[in-house]
DNA sequence: ACAAAAATGTTTTATTATGTTCGAAACGGC
DNA sequence: GCCGTTTCGAACATAATAAAACATTTTTGT
C-alpha cells in the first residue's frame, strides 16, 4: 500500500515504519522516465531493472493511485497537462497538488458535500482537497442560506462566485497556499461558531494530525474550537505520514472523510478516539461507516 | 524531421525497439503530428510506428470519436479550432470590465506603477485599473521590502503569487468585485497606515469622486484618511460621471492618473483642489505633468 | 534467531490490442 | 458512365497484456 511512502521525515528515534530503498529508488527512476520520454512500458521497465512484469505493474499501480501518472495497457503515460496552458499562471505548486489524487479527492469532496448537505455555516480549511469540496458543495446546488467561512482565497473565490455568502478573516497572505494567516487571521474568526468545519491535513498517526505550516496551524485550532463537528478530509496517502506541526490529536476530531480504510493500526486508534470514519466508495453507494 | 527516429520510449540500455510504446502514446504522437502538419495518412503513420494498417484506423476513430480529429479518406485531418479549452472561470462580468478600456487602463497601470516604485507601504483599493496596476508593479520586478495591503481577492492573489507579503482584510465576500466588505473590512486596515493608496472610482464631477457599491466606500474612506499619498486611478470615460455613492472631494485626492487631459471646467477645479494631474501618455513619455 | 509481514516471482486465466483476410465502398482517370 | 486501384470496415485469428491466486524470497520487529 503505501510502503514506499514512509521515509519521508522520521525521526531516528521512533523509527519503526519500515523502509524499503530499492522500491523507492525504483518508483523515483518510473517516474524520471515518464518526465523525459512522456510514456514507458511495462516490459521495458521490467527488463531495465530485471524485475517481473507484475511487480512493474503493482509499481504502477502505486504510483497511479498517488496521481502521478496514468496507467494505459502496455504501460503507463504521464499526466495530460492542458495542451498549451498560456492563460492562467495560477501559482504552478498549487495546480500540481490538485492534480495529484484528483479522484480519490473529487470522491472524498462528494461525501463530504453531502456530509454536510442542509448545515448553515460552514467553515472552510485550507488545501486541495478541502477546496475540491467547496467546488462540489456549489455544483451541489447550496442551500441559500448556508454561510462559508475561510481563509482560503480560492475556496472564498469559489463559494462567492457561486453567489454564497463567505465570509473572510484578514491577515497575511502564504502565497503556496493563497491562505491567511497569522493573528488577525486567528482574531478574525474568533467571534464566530460554526456547524462544521472541513479540515485539511497532509499527515496522520495515531499522535493526530499533521500540517505542513506552523502559520496556518492557529486558525486550523480555532476552527477546531468553535466548530460543533470537526470532519477531516484526507486521502488514504496520507496514512501513517508524519509533517511539520502537530495540528490536533484524534479525539479532537469528530469525522474522517477518506478514500480507502486507513490500516488496521490507525483505525482502532481513531475507533478509541471516537471518530466516525466515512469511506468514499468510487461506486456509487452514498457512503460507508465503518466505526 | 521528427518522423522517423521518434521511439517514444525505448530504453537506452539494450531494449531496442523490442517492446513498443503503449497504444495511449501513439495516440497522442498522431495528434502531435496532426498539430505540426495539418493532416496525416494511414500508411505513413502505419510505417512510422512499425504497425498496420487497420490498427492505425482504429486509432483514428477513437480520435475522432473523443473530437480531436476528423477522417477523411486516406487519413485524417485537424479540426478547425481547437477544442475549446476554458480553464480559467473568472466571474464573466470582471472580465468584460477588464477587456473595456483595457489599452487605456494598461497606460493608466504602467503610470502608477512608476509613479509608486519605491514606496514600501502600498493599499490597493478595487477594480478593474487597479488591478491593473497591481500586476504593472508585479512586472516592474518590485521592491522585495513592499508591503502591500488590500480588500480585493484579485490583487491579494497577484501580488502574493509575485512573492510579496500582502496583507488582506476580513470580511463578508462581494462577488462582482471579488471585494472584502463590512465592519471586519474597515476594521482591519484601521490599524495601518501606507505611504499611498492606489483608488478606484467609477465617476468625478467637481462635487467629488464616485463608485457604485455603498459597501465598499467605508474601506475606501479608511484608505483616505490613513495614507500619505491618495492615488486617484481612472480612465477619461469616467470624467464628468456620478454614480451611486460620493467617496471623496477633490481635495481629498492628491493625485489623478489618467489617460487623457480632463475636460476644462473639471481641470480648473481639480488645480484649486490641489490635485495632481498625470496624464499617462500613448507615446513612451514617462509623464507628463499639467497641474 | 525466530515469526510475521511485506515484497516479489510464478502460474493460470481473462481481457485487450493487434494482425489478417476479404468483400464493399470510395477515389481517380478515361 | 466504365474500370482499376486504393481504402475502408467487419469478422475472425493471434499475440500481447492484465489480473488473480498462490508460492517464494526478503525484510522487519521482537
Amino acid at each position: 500500500m503505501t510502503q514506499s511512502e514512509q521515509k519521508i521525515a522520521t525521526s531516528p528515534s521512533s523509527a519503526r515504519e519500515r523502509t524499503r530503498a530499492p522500491a523507492r529508488a525504483r518508483l523515483a527512476r518510473i517516474l524520471e522516465r515518464l518526465n523525459e520520454g512522456g510514456s514507458i512500458s511495462v516490459t521495458d521497465i521490467a527488463q531495465e531493472f530485471g524485475i517481473s512484469d507484475m511487480t512493474v505493474r503493482r509499481d504502477l499501480a502505486e504510483l497511479e493511485r498517488d496521481g502521478l501518472l496514468e496507467r494505459v495497457h502496455g504501460g503507463a503515460v504521464g499526466l495530460k497537462r492542458g495542451p498549451l496552458e498560456v492563460i492562467d499562471d495560477a501559482e504552478p505548486a498549487f495546480e500540481a497538488r490538485t492534480r495529484q489524487n484528483a479522484e480519490r479527492k473529487a470522491r472524498i469532496a462528494q461525501a463530504a458535500a453531502r456530509h454536510v448537505a442542509g448545515r448553515k455555516a460552514i467553515a472552510f480549511d485550507l488545501g486541495t482537497t478541502v477546496l475540491a469540496a467547496a467546488n462540489a458543495i456549489v455544483e451541489a446546488g447550496p442551500d441559500p442560506q448556508l454561510r462559508a467561512f475561510s481563509n482560503s482565497l480560492h475556496v472564498g473565490m469559489t463559494m462567492a462566485r457561486a453567489g454564497i455568502a463567505t465570509y473572510m478573516s484578514g491577515g497575511l497572505i502564504r502565497a503556496e497556499e493563497m491562505s491567511l494567516t497569522g493573528k488577525e487571521a486567528v482574531d478574525g474568526f474568533s467571534r464566530y461558531y460554526f456547524d462544521v468545519v472541513l479540515l485539511g491535513a497532509s499527515g496522520m498517526t495515531a499522535e493526530g494530525v499533521f500540517d505542513y505550516s506552523p502559520e496556518e496551524a492557529a486558525v486550523k485550532s480555532v476552527f477546531l474550537q468553535r466548530s460543533a463537528e470537526r470532519v477531516l478530509l484526507m486521502d488514504s496517502s496520507k496514512f501513517r505520514r508524519i509533517s511539520t506541526v502537530l495540528i490536533a490529536t484524534l479525539s479532537e476530531i469528530s469525522t474522517l472523510i477518506t478514500d480507502a480504510p486507513p490500516p488496521p493500526d490507525l483505525a482502532t486508534v481513531l475507533a478509541s478516539a471516537g471518530v466516525r470514519v466515512l469511506v468514499a466508495d468510487p461506486s456509487h453507494l452514498p457512503e460507508r461507516s465503518l466505526e
